[in-house]
DNA sequence: TATTGTTATACTCTATAACTATA
DNA sequence: TATAGTTATAGAGTATAACAATA
């Protein structure tokens, strides 16, 4: 009997849901923005990640092809990415931000920032790292 | 400037998303188990919280209206979920779980607790210990 | 033939707006 | 008139299966 552990994937089970959807419902109503959370982490991938494929975003967002193909078609028409085919290997596809898509980015990030950081402010320093550590090794888990 | 906070923040943004999938994943590759997250949480709710009506698992699930009557509609046309008025107030509908519902909720979490605990038994019970003191903490700002 | 990506199809999730039934 | 819930409509997110283009 583990019963801290099954405490903890009870526990996980019902914060987690709540907070997707805190962010969701931030991003959401900034009508300035209509990003959703897999938009804004395309986004975010392909910021990181110069002339990314498209194989690289399905891996790293943890979708099947044609969702991650679907995304990014909805982020093209946008005008947020621009989608061009690698030239050394016409059958993979290159991603990049538009200028559009980098200001879209950031915006959404400020947002989604700050719905977090109204949420956070209640914690102490000491706290917050904590919460900060978990966050890491979860990263690492998932 | 407070940076451990936005940090924080970034860090939420990251991995939350990265566990929902993760959840939810592992609930539809199970097929023994057709059960969405909310599906799942909605039934939670209902074995909690005996007749209750839509607009307390509305709140409590984050939902607008509609959305939650949909969520239900589905689940009672699965049957797992009883839908009756309630006579004292016949706008207000009672919802209980059947004993199929019952069943499916049980099973649905012993599967995404599966998946939870093969990630976190990587963790040493301090560390588990401290991942679940951080969620009790979220679910309050949440 | 194997790989990369897209299209076709079909769900669920979620919202807003308009509606029905009851109070 | 106000409230509880549903229906109508729409769009995003996701999957699997079938396909096209390229290697």
């Amino acid at each position: 009997m583990c019963s801290r552990i099954e405490q903890c994937a009870d526990e996980i089970l019902d914060v987690i849901p709540l907070i997707m959807r805190s962010i969701r419902a931030k991003l959401r109503s900034q009508h300035s923005c209509g990003l959703s959370v897999p938009q804004l982490r395309a986004l975010s991938f392909a910021e990181r990640n110069r002339d990314a494929a498209l194989a690289d975003l399905s891996g790293h967002l943890g979708l099947m092809p044609p969702a991650a193909s679907n995304l990014v078609n909805g982020l093209v028409i946008s005008g947020l990415i621009k989608r061009t085919p690698n030239s050394s290997d016409r059958r993979r596809i290159r991603m990049s931000l538009t200028s559009t898509g980098r200001k879209e980015l950031k915006h959404a990030r400020q947002i989604a920032q700050k719905c977090l950081l109204e949420k956070l402010a209640a914690l102490t320093p000491a706290e917050c790292e904590q919460v900060s550590t978990v966050m890491q090794k979860l990263r690492v888990l998932f």
